[in-house]
DNA sequence: GTCTATACACGGATAGAC
DNA sequence: GTCTATCCGTGTATAGAC
């Protein structure tokens, strides 16, 4: 499962990140990654001081890589609304779930501030500017004034990381996308 | 960690459930059990023939104590909006996260079809149960006629379980009951 | 039913040769 | 920088005594 053209210590850090994706933190070890990233065992402890040095960088990454993603769609054009539904409409491999949200239930990332940290920052972002964008729409009087946006934002962030769960349980993202059209619609300004 | 006044199979459930939902399949370890348990190797071997089969044995506990728990908010008196609001609001340890939903990262499980299949069911049955409170609401002009009642129940049941995701990110249940308050917002019937 | 002994691979890392 | 050797504990059982 060699990773080509990218240095050794980059080939670790990418291969953590795929395998802390799939298994979690708990269910991954140094050994696995040397195999997924065609390093030896003394390549790793070179570079790095042992797994949970290597999960950090690789959390850190996957970190701002979800940041830019979400950026890109909130960033876009158009309504409050508009681009709260480009947030939630864009495409994601759903039965993988969120790298960034399945790291909360990992014991031994919540356990450690360090492990912690990209994970509570990011949501925490995305709550704040999924919440500037609703209040951009609640003063425009696309959303009713009677909303508060940080409610909403929580409510479309945990719409989104708790699809991922419902797809995960049945093997299917209808169950995702079916929640996100909920959402949407109880959403949309009123005609 | 010993529980008191069971048997032997039944502190081995027990103990398996706490530890399942604390730390997952993949970090609960045989050991861990029987030490939580206060059992001996033998003693647990000797009652079930393994890990997996005592996990099952607890997981299918979870699933149907989690039914149970949903059903007594659901079945309550008063509107499909004061029931729905009633299972959003009730009492949740919901920093522990969900016992069932967390089981979807677990990789192991995922891969079983014996382990998902509780997990599956449960959080079907518990998408058409709201489904159907959603539905009736709908009928008796509650809830916009515009609304799907699969897609409103499966964001209903999203919030929840993306509300845990978002709490053990910040270590607060603040965004939980923030995405709550949010949806039940949105939901509410228009004066 | 429960206990102790044994087994063998894996997890997570260190040491030192090249 | 990378490789191989080595280490010690844990994970997940099986065997057989009591």
């Amino acid at each position: 499962m060699y990773i080509h053209g990218m240095s050794t210590p980059e080939r670790l850090i990418e291969s953590t990140r795929e395998l802390l994706w799939e298994r979690g933190y708990v269910g991954t070890s140094p050994k696995a990654i040397q195999q997924h990233a065609g390093a030896g065992q003394g390549s790793m402890y070179h570079h790095f001081t042992g797994k949970p040095d290597l999960a950090l960088a690789a959390i850190r990454r996957t970190a701002e890589e979800m940041r830019a993603t979400a950026e890109a769609s909130l960033a876009g054009a158009g309504s409050a609304y508009d681009r709260v539904a480009s947030y939630l409409l864009r495409e994601r491999d759903v039965l993988r779930g969120c790298p960034v949200g399945r790291l909360t239930m990992d014991p031994d990332v919540i356990a450690s501030d360090e492990l912690r940290a990209p994970v509570t920052e990011t949501l925490e972002w995305l709550r704040g500017r999924l919440a500037e964008i609703v209040q951009e729409g609640v003063d425009q009087g696309e959303f009713s004034a009677s909303l508060d946006a940080g409610d909403i934002a929580s409510t479309v962030v945990s719409t989104v990381q708790g699809g991922y769960v419902l797809a995960r349980a049945t093997g299917s993202p209808e169950a995702f996308d079916a929640g996100v059209r909920g959402l949407l619609a109880l959403l949309a300004p009123r005609a």
